[in-house]
DNA sequence: TTATCATATGAATACATGTTCACATAATAA
DNA sequence: TTATTATGTGAACATGTATTCATATGATAA
């Protein structure tokens, strides 16, 4: 074992709570009912009935999961009268999801 | 509901392989320890000890997940007499990392 | 050959997670 | 007010998953 070449990478890792949240975040993404309402809020922001009526989910199944991507700053909502409608929180979640396609289609 | 947008919104839908290949890869990525073991990989190219020792975690389970990982494409291997090294696969992989730590690092 | 080292794997356990169901809010209409 | 619509939430169940343990495989050395 190089045990030099291990110490020197142990003192470049990341903090237990970066770790946490990162592997959290990835882990939120890794659901297809989740991706599936991500990859439609990519192109509008929609109410929980329209998601609920694109994707054929109930309506509290769609209402826990957009929790989830709510908790870790995935989505953002914005009411209307009665309606909320969501939306991705920022654009990073774009190139996420476009870094994650690139991978996939090449081992397809 | 706005039936026009939704119906147009279904026909740019992904492929359910595609939506489950991807869902996977992130759900790989969920994960602390294998997270942990993708950032050291990350600078450089470890055996299933030198993993273990860095992390301290067993060799069983190192090897699990390095199993995971490499279902997924995530990582490959190459064996050197008794060791086998362990390499993330391309560089999407750090991109991906890179973009997710953006978004993690943007909300802490 | 046998012994040892490095890694891999199957089973079992414990824990986490997604969906459904029933019900609770919140906002508007009647 | 009551009724209706849209969404949110807690509990329960079923399924999935990470780790440990014991054991197996593969490579090298003696």
């Amino acid at each position: 074992m190089r045990i030099k070449l291990l110490a020197d990478i142990k003192k470049g890792m990341k903090r237990r709570i970066v770790i946490e949240k990162l592997s959290r975040t990835f882990s939120v993404l890794g659901d297809a009912t989740r991706i599936r309402i991500i990859f439609v809020l990519l192109r509008e922001e929609l109410c929980v009935a329209e998601l609920s009526s694109l994707l054929q989910i109930s309506h509290s199944a769609i209402s826990h999961q957009l929790r989830a991507l709510k908790d870790l700053d995935l989505v953002k909502s914005r009411k209307e009268g009665k309606k909320v409608y969501y939306s991705l929180s920022d654009r990073h979640i774009e190139n996420l999801f476009n870094e994650g396609l690139k991978h996939v289609l090449e081992k397809i």
